[in-house]
DNA sequence: CACACACGATAGCTTTACTATTATTTTTGT
DNA sequence: ACAAAAATAATAGTAAAGCTATCGTGTGTG
């Protein structure tokens, strides 16, 4: 059976890069490149020389498409964040009740990724682990304005909007959707970061989605009332 | 009337500085230059430099109190987060009722924090800003688990706790408190970034106090019940 | 065939991060 | 009040990171 997916390619926006990194073979050993180092080493030490010899480049040839790595780490999110939005649309689709939709899209935004073999230059399950790890980084900058105005976050935006949405069919007078929406996903992240290392601070039951549940729970409780 | 705080001095844990910064002129200068270099211009572009620049000291100087820049960061966060436990003991001390102990503990927790006298050489309007910004860039590292070790969240672990118990006393049998009190801290920081700095991704309501509304009604929609 | 164009190779410049050495000032014990 | 010790300043220097410029080569296109 042909996957539905299979032609499918996922549009990123240009302001993060100077040259479209998908339009040829270098282009992607610089995604799929920078994927691998970030996931082992972390954004911090992560830079264009270590790059350049992990996929035997050079500098000067990244820099004809990314004007520095955190420009790199933008479109990577980017990339993540439309991924996701696809994953969601897809999985929502043909279902009746929006609760039944909101469940779904709860699954989708708690689960750990697997490897999605539609897109073959980006490895899903690393840069899962590298948007729990690395992404508030990409708007936690001083130049969140200029970079806002360009476009840099209109993904993650829909990807919130598509949620929002949902809850607010459910009920139309829950005034914060797009807050308990971002509320989950970056939860979500702080959940699996700290059950990995700081154990402490989080009440994971082995052997139960416990994050999942968690969230869930706090979602639908949540929207059923507006008040105290 | 003599305030009950003026004479308590906080005590940080030594394993983010060389040279307690508090035992000197110079070092109280380190600790309120920074707060300042860095919330007026992000921590990716703070230095030693700058800061021996703006301190009229030098470098070597500072190497001799912290490590490298990102040790700085450890002690203004887990001075903040030391400072907030202590905060939160005092709002809730003498108070009967745990509901009403958790919902002063959340005004606390949403709050926009002002300028506290009691503690001079730290301006905590300006470290708010840096905490919303940059405190999550403390853990976010590959360096997480040796820092843990150390010590280094142990703050943080302590405030988180203080407000889970309270929420246990509420619902015994609620298995998420850590999960929800680190999803509140977390959550806050990001809606009071996003109302500044990308307000499609929250759900402000001007001239009113939508942040602290939410999660109030978040966190009591959500303890009450276990299941969905 | 020539003309772009992409990439690689190489060099170099500036800033950051950090260390070492020596001089000067401040603190402290007596 | 004075010598010893400690803290800080002044200065220099190294290695890596971040970025730019130039030139040569191969590849494909009109």
């Amino acid at each position: 059976m042909k996957n539905i997916t299979s032609q499918v390619s996922l549009t990123i926006s240009s302001c993060s890069y100077l040259k479209n990194p998908e339009s040829s073979d270098l282009g992607r050993k610089i995604i799929s490149g920078s994927i691998e180092l970030i996931d082992e080493q972390g954004f911090e030490s992560f830079n264009f020389k270590k790059l350049a010899n992990h996929i035997e480049s050079t500098e000067a040839s990244i820099y004809r498409y990314f004007e520095n790595k955190h420009k790199i780490l933008l479109y990577l999110t980017s990339w993540y964040w439309s991924w996701l939005d696809y994953k969601l649309a897809m999985t929502v689709m043909n279902i009746e009740s929006a609760e039944d939709r909101l469940n779904r899209c709860l699954d989708v935004l708690t689960e750990i990724k697997k490897r999605d073999l539609d897109f073959n230059f980006v490895d899903e399950e690393k840069l899962n682990r590298i948007i729990v790890m690395e992404s508030s980084k990409s708007y936690l900058t001083k130049e969140v304005d200029v970079e806002n105005k360009e476009g840099a976050f209109s993904a993650y935006k829909n990807m919130v909007a598509r949620v929002s949405r949902i809850i607010e069919e459910i009920n139309p007078s829950f005034k914060y959707a797009n807050m308990l929406v971002t509320t989950v996903i970056e939860g979500v992240h702080h959940q699996h970061f700290f059950a990995d290392h700081l154990p402490g601070l989080t009440s994971i039951v082995p052997g139960e989605d416990t994050i999942s549940n968690f969230y869930k729970l706090m979602v639908f409780n949540s929207i059923n009332k507006n008040e105290l």
